[in-house]
DNA sequence: CTAATATCAGCGCTACTGAGATCT
DNA sequence: CAGATCTCAGTATCGCTGATATTA
């Protein structure tokens, strides 16, 4: 088994031999695995139209709350950690293609809402179906004892990098 | 131990309890920490001048090969994922910046070679101490068992995903 | 002649910043 | 009045495409 990390190592162990390249056998891995995965999703994702990078991720933040599927521009952006302004921009590509919709806030007039229309509610379940099932393949060769000891170990990653789930990104959902 | 992606299979066994989220707990957990940990290994890089997200991927190419550090600009490109126009446009921002340099291929008249100048050398190396030192840091609840058992899953999986190697893209390297 | 190398100009995409209008 | 919400115009980043000149 030789993968891009592995040449990667050996280099610098010539080079640098000095260097400790331990956690490197491990960040570099699951950089480059992310990058793979990330673009993979991303294609499943433009079979269904959704080629501009983030859009899907509003559509499945605004589809995880649950009917009406409804938030403030506002809030989508802090879930996706995107500015104000950078939403306006998001919302604007997404509504023209009639997969959202805004509505003045009856209990805020300074703000609106933005809901899936049924167009979207529609594309939404496709798209998620087929995101799953391309993780599905994506991580076919591991056992479900390997997922559940990665998935656990990430956590505690995560856990340990600050990751507490407020601010929910990308990701697929 | 409750992370990001443990609200996000949560939110979809409530609104789509008859998907199967398994995959998800693994693939969505790499991809957050992939972003990240590349998110905070950029803002490294920026340290040292490296704010081009690809800058440092350019430097540390070079770097790998040994002296005298030198590489054609298509053979670049390619080991980064780039046109060839794109890596025209990296090595002019790398050339201003002093740390590359080109010269005519003594061998092709048609091209150039790209590299390392002695600034550009101080600064990969120094940054890649830097890059190191991080990636330490952000794995460092991870034991070394621990590590070992991520490192060879994800060698097995990028295997799997047919990573080889031939094209070494980012990841630090 | 075909293919490869590097560059350049023009385009597209995406997000950000800062200003402005509206409202709490 | 301070602060929040959203939009908009302008700007920046970054890569791609296709044309061009040169040489293999």
């Amino acid at each position: 088994m030789s993968d891009y990390v592995t040449g990667l190592v050996a280099d610098w162990a010539r080079e640098r031999p000095e260097l400790d390249t331990s956690s490197m056998e491990v960040v570099g891995r699951l950089l480059r695995v992310g990058q793979i995965l990330q673009h993979r999703l991303d294609a499943v994702a433009a079979r269904y139209g959704l080629s501009h990078k983030g859009d899907l991720d509003v559509l499945t933040a605004l589809r995880r709350m649950g009917p009406p599927y409804e938030q403030t521009p506002s809030r989508l952006a802090k879930g996706v950690q995107l500015t104000t302004g950078g939403m306006t921009n998001r919302l604007d590509r997404l509504e023209a293609a009639n997969l959202v919709a805004r509505r003045p806030d009856p209990s805020d007039r300074r703000g609106v809402l933005v809901y899936l229309t049924d167009d979207g509610q529609r594309v939404v379940d496709n798209a998620l179906e087929a995101i799953v099932a391309e993780q599905e393949a994506l991580i076919g060769t591991l056992s479900a004892r390997e997922r559940a000891t990665i998935a656990g170990m990430l956590g505690q990653l995560l856990t340990s990098l600050g990751d507490r789930g407020e601010e929910r990104v990308g990701a697929v959902g």
